[in-house]
DNA sequence: TACTTCGCCTATTGGTATTAGGCAACTACT
DNA sequence: AGTAGTTGCCTAATACCAATAGGCGAAGTA
């Protein structure tokens, strides 16, 4: 029998391609084996079980969605790489959103937190915010927000949430403009809001 | 053989349990049975298959969650509002977990559409962004923005991206004392930034 | 009490994940 | 080239889950 040349990456990347075809939550080993013309065991040689798949799916998306971050922000700063972050950020998740949605569901924290492609979009967004010249806790207040207004952005997006007439790029254009405004005048916003 | 009381509601309640006991998407109609004590097939009498269950689950917890964040603004405004909305918000997201996921997950963009419950979240955000005077578009994109930043966070929190030693609360009061900054002045956050 | 309705059952089918063990194809050494 | 060992994909088997069809007894109605 002819043998199909299988890999833990060329799995692992046929399953990312199987995502953004079909969903990732439809990514199964059924359906991964049948994509290479292989019966479903012939996969348990390259990937421990389903679960371990979808993480390898998800780190390299990740590790994927760093590399268009990191190339879209070289050479820019300040508002530029402020704006390149985030287009290239939604650009790769409404393009992928297979791979995307990997990236969304949670995976072992030991995994995540032990992988160098999360630590990636941490250094690139301190790496982004180095223009408006934060300091801690600051710098780390001001990266969760904007990568929660990213990933919560895209997922609102992508979950047909935002239903208004309004255009959706339209609104993300302002919402990146404003992320700006307040980081330009984040210390005049550290002001502590009532009870919070 | 004793009946055991089934009704579409409380099946759909049982399954809310289970998703906050177990995750979301480990809510099987087989572990559903079993936590009534009936066999599998006796569910299909009241929901129609796994995926009406998990739209049901969806709609119950973005009720609930309405509700939660209603009583919480109820007779505030401005930043008493905004802080209210969004520890509401957050506290229904930590406390019932498998709920909240249910929410997250892509459903019939019909079902969605047509959902008071999800209605209810854009009037909600709107009432309670009435104390800053924006109007359209301004109050849809800043509404937008809201709702990405508050969803973002959550996931991210609860999917352990957050692993910087820096206290994860202290960092969410922070975001939403600079949401208010920002919503204050979202006239002079308006200017478009360069190539966005 | 007889009849109807309806709730939960048994039986069955088909799909999926996972493991155990076999055989054939490739590799390396003589 | 021939052979030993390794590796890759296979068949076989188990267990779990979703979903449908049809039956039977319990609850409601005359």
């Amino acid at each position: 029998m002819a043998r199909a040349g299988l890999t833990t990456e060329r799995v692992t990347e046929a399953a990312a391609e199987l995502a953004d075809a079909v969903g990732f939550e439809n990514v199964t080993v059924a359906a991964l084996a049948r994509s290479f013309g292989v019966k479903e065991p012939s996969l348990y040689s390259h990937v421990k079980n389903l679960k371990d798949l979808r993480e390898r799916v998800a780190l390299l998306a990740a590790g994927e969605m760093a590399d268009r971050i990191a190339a879209a922000v070289a050479g820019r700063s300040g508002v530029d790489a402020l704006a390149a972050f985030a287009n290239a950020y939604r650009d790769y998740a409404l393009t992928h959103p297979g791979r995307y949605a990997a990236t969304q569901v949670r995976h072992d924290p030991a995994v995540v937190a032990a992988s160098p492609a999360f630590a990636r979009h941490v250094e690139l967004t301190h790496a982004m915010l180095r223009a408006y010249r934060l300091e801690e806790p600051d710098l780390t207040d001001a990266g969760r927000l904007l990568r929660s207004s990213f990933h919560g952005y895209v997922t609102l997006e992508t979950n047909g949430v935002f239903t208004h007439t309004r255009e959706i790029r339209a609104s993300w254009e302002r919402g990146v403009a404003a992320l700006h405004f307040l980081l330009e005048n984040w210390s005049a916003a550290s002001v502590r809001a009532g009870n919070v």
